[in-house]
DNA sequence: TTTATTTTGTTTATATTATAAACTACTTTA
DNA sequence: TAAAGTAGTTTATAATATAAACAAAATAAA
């Protein structure tokens, strides 16, 4: 058997777990995937943008009742990019 | 559901297959993992060390054919630490 | 036999990453 | 109108991973 890299967009905590609810959620604000994952706002903001950056999610910025919102979606991109993680992951855990 | 904390020990590629390849095997040189991971002897004996520390293995130098032999093995801590880090991935994985 | 090469690593330096602290800009409430 | 809250971004720092350089002995080659 032998390792497959970890795409290392993914391999780090915070996003993964933002990019897990995107799976199941489709669409989430901001301000609940910081409840979900309790990041603090500048780490969550720093890492949605790397997760934008790398074409894993798409940023929607608008406002709402006169606050600004910011939605995230995940891609196709980034839905194939988790699949591959996951298997790629399975090959470490001598299942 | 919450996702669970990454143990940041484990959440090492090179870290992780080390551990992986010594859940299977139980003892290993250190030029096998080497082989075996594809890793720089820098970073492994780095990686291995930083295992040592938290004591996920142990680690035992020899001499073999008049080479120095570095031998890990992987504690009952080890195997812990591994099971649970596989529990806490699995609340990303949206299985 | 002495120079070069190989083996088996360690140590140190650098580049990358994650994270927290500080800041911005605007809104609501007292 | 001053204070506090909302919703983030930017910047600075700490931690990490990785590669490059080094070491020390063994073997092979000239």
């Amino acid at each position: 058997m032998q390792f497959k890299e970890l795409d290392p967009i993914l391999h780090s905590q915070l996003r993964l777990a933002v990019i897990s609810l995107l799976i199941s959620v489709k669409e989430a604000e901001f301000t609940f995937l910081k409840e979900k994952t309790n990041a603090t706002s500048g780490n969550l903001s720093v890492q949605i943008s790397k997760l934008k950056e790398a074409g894993y999610i798409d940023i929607i910025k608008k406002f709402n009742n006169n606050y600004p919102q910011t939605i995230c979606k995940i891609t196709p991109t980034g839905i194939e990019a988790f699949e591959n993680y996951v298997k790629a992951l399975q090959t470490y855990m001598n299942l």
